[in-house]
DNA sequence: TTCCTGTTTGGCAATATAGCAAAATAATGG
DNA sequence: CCATTATTTTGCTATATTGCCAAACAGGAA
């Protein structure tokens, strides 16, 4: 790979990156319905308010989400509603490791004669 | 978050961990164009081969590509070509970010008065 | 100013991931 | 069987990510 292609998808990578953690993805899931502060989060959540706000500055730093101050609260939203289509693919891979799972018993059951 | 709903999205973000590497973009691209075997692959990346396999064994577990045994090879295919579609929307993202320090670069000249 | 609420940042230990090299495995052809 | 080719697994070190705590920071109210 020269520099350039792997600069390309390093680039590509950083996004992927930003979503690959269950937390960012209740995030991004919960600011497609509305948006929230920290601490409504940190509530539904569970964990430290200080592990949210990292959470939602690595989405941020992604592009994923945005920001806004008002007052001493800081409101997020989601800014590309367009990875929420990347949930319906994320289930169909889901559904095909579930359908491998079946078969790769089948054969196990097929197997032992 | 309760146990259920931290189950779900553990789910959903291994596929999304499983994307989040460049190289492993790489070989969900070619694999779009072509079925390739291990060597193709690892002379296009330029790793080690055990790099490029464990690549590979990553993303099979994730259940985005298949791999066949034909002989002393294995070739690798994209079984679920849906993956494509996020790179389209990694592309707003990108786009966004992009954007983002273009106005922050104009805020600092405004602010340089 | 000081206090209070909401949020971010820094430090640090635990865990996870990446990549190379060497050893192990698999299929094929003498 | 042994040798060869293609691939995977193991062992290891380096690097990155995670999450808590404590400290710092930013308004707003008293």
């Amino acid at each position: 790979m020269d520099p350039t292609t792997r600069t390309y998808y390093e680039a590509k990578s950083r996004i992927f990156k930003a979503l690959a953690h269950p937390t960012r993805l209740f995030i991004v899931d919960e600011l497609a319905r509305r948006e929230r502060c920290v601490l409504d989060l940190t509530e539904m959540i569970g964990a430290d308010m200080s592990t949210v706000s990292k959470h939602l500055s690595i989405l941020k730093g992604a592009g994923i989400i945005d920001d806004e101050k008002r007052g001493t609260q800081v409101f997020y939203t989601l800014k590309i509603p367009c990875v929420l289509n990347f949930f319906t693919c994320v289930a169909d891979v889901q559904e095909s490791v579930i359908e491998d799972s079946r078969s790769a018993l089948g054969q196990m059951k097929g197997d032992a004669k």
